[in-house]
DNA sequence: CATGAATGAGAGTTCATTCAT
DNA sequence: GATGAATGAACTCTCATTCAT
């Protein structure tokens, strides 16, 4: 594929991605995308042959930018107390909708088709989340900011918690005060010296 | 409306029910409906205009139905540990599947329309089961076998993950270790004399 | 299916069978045949789904009519050899295309579509008159008409002949004096008093 | 045209002839050419503008090869009878797709394209072949291998039954016991002492 | 000459929805 | 009320063909 090729993959990529978190991903069509992209019918099916095959894309593409937002956070010299008041809050943004996400059309999707558990997107995501805040509790715990006996099960609560949440927002709307009220519960839980 | 028009309608949402639960929502068209019916298509039509309709009107059924569920669980004379254990083991087994449900079709459906808060039964039943494991909490608490000091927030903490853990469950599989660990973790949580 | 329904599946049938001799079998489209029977789109699905349904149909309801074409000719008094000439008649007359056809669409068909022996109709047919012409052979070698040793052998070489001819007047064009001496051919084999 | 250009043109077209002899006439695609050829799609229009055009090199390709076959077997020391035996040996083979052959695709190209009598490629086979059937007979008969009143005809009649073989074995499939009783028959026709 | 991305016409198919009976 | 045939919009997908590079 030429070089060329490959910006225009990106560019009806990158066109679509806005469409998908526009309309989330079971409303679009190809004929959406070509509208968006201006194409022709036939010249989109030379990237891709269906919105499943593009969603995919999306989905690949958004993986390998999201990778670094965690690290961003933990490299900077902060304790883990910030390093985790700093995650929520970009949680926050997310849940609330300030910022324009996929959320809902990784939803849909995910519902839409049956993916094994290897390559589920998702459940890496989440694993590889649960991982780095169940560092972040322990190192939390090790400079005594946190008290937890059981980091990996709370990293994991979070985690499901968090879910809920987002799934709450698409589905019925949060108020800023419900995702904060959760934050802080699980916040506290972990500074209560119990 | 006469009462035999009452009861083919039941008969419709009924036979609705169980295709939206093989199917989920989005990929039910007015044909399967009329197909498992065996109606004609302007039968179905003097009754529902649109797979929506008829999907809220298994909705509103389904709402009904389960008003008692949670209080069959209560008045019973059991401990609040002992009924908290029965509700969790409710919870798992349509975590697992075991038993067929409308969870998929239910979140499809509000993945697709934007319901305001008032009417959204994901909302009302969320709250109404915050409330009763709030009571449950704190009757616990009162009887000195769970310890918590914030029932609501603890209660809130438990819904958010047992939804994180459905939608788990419906986009990637979840294993039954996985559920149990959760339960465990908030179990252990409630138990543990801090 | 309703009377009228009935009907209307024979309308398209019958329709359809016009473009098909206009146009053969390949070139026919769903369209071709929505716009000659002035239907909508959707209406011609209801009845038939792919053109090759709809000319399997046709081949269906022209079998039934062609059945007795041969026994209008042998059930009337008349010598062996008589009825044989009326057979070459008809034969010739389609041959050379004073009657419109279906021969081409039939045989696109069947390049077209692999038909297992026992439902090809094309076989069916052949076999049907070679058995005819066998008998027809041996009638008048009883009334010593004809002269022939090995009369299901002469059928099946008459068949081949009109095959062959039937293929090159649709590929090529044929006169009249070449179907003629193939015929004249043919028929003095059999007068022959060898 | 260069010396290259002529090259990539007989290369284009013995790989098509091989697409031809897999998939007929019909179905094969620009794209196909394209793909088995391993050329561009740009590349292919500068030598051949359709699949028509391309089909139709390969024929004029295929008759110059041709021409030769018949006259190995006649130069050859042998007897009108042999010579005759050879050549049916070979048809045989044919009609019993023992080796492949443009055989469907060509009958495919004449019914989709009319092409007149002179350029027939079809019809000046078909004639060379009964010329030198007929030149055979008559050598047949000199000898008194043969006994055959009117070799012309029966030279046509032999033709004709093979073509109608090849449609048959093309449509329906044919057996080796039928082709063999067909040829019988009129090798029969041709010893017979009558 | 050669490439292959791009085009757009057109075939196929499905569905919600209507309406005469 | 009930039927189911009919409609037509909308979508998917494929191909021959062109054209800038």
């Amino acid at each position: 594929m030429s070089e060329k090729s490959v910006q225009k993959k990106k560019y009806i990529v990158e066109t679509a991605r806005g469409i998908f978190m526009e309309k989330g991903y079971k409303e679009v069509t190809m004929k959406d995308i070509v509208e968006a992209c201006q194409i022709s019918r036939g010249g989109l099916y030379l990237y891709f042959s269906s919105t499943k095959e593009l969603f995919e894309e999306v989905l690949r593409m958004e993986q390998e930018d999201a990778d670094d937002v965690f690290e961003r956070s933990i490299t900077k010299e902060a304790t883990p107390a910030e390093i985790l008041a700093l995650f929520f809050k970009e949680q926050k943004r997310e849940l609330l909708n300030k910022k324009p996400s996929l959320g809902k059309a990784v939803y849909e999707y995910f519902f839409a088709n049956q993916i094994p558990n290897r390559e589920n997107l998702l459940k890496k995501q989440f694993d590889a989340a649960v991982y780095v805040l169940e560092n972040l509790i322990m190192a939390g715990v090790e400079r005594e900011e946190f008290y937890c006996e059981d980091p990996r099960g709370y990293a994991r609560n979070i985690m499901y918690v968090l879910e809920g949440l987002k799934i709450a927002s698409h589905t019925r709307g949060i108020s800023e005060a419900a995702v904060d009220r959760e934050i802080m519960f699980v916040m506290q839980g972990l500074l209560a010296e119990e």
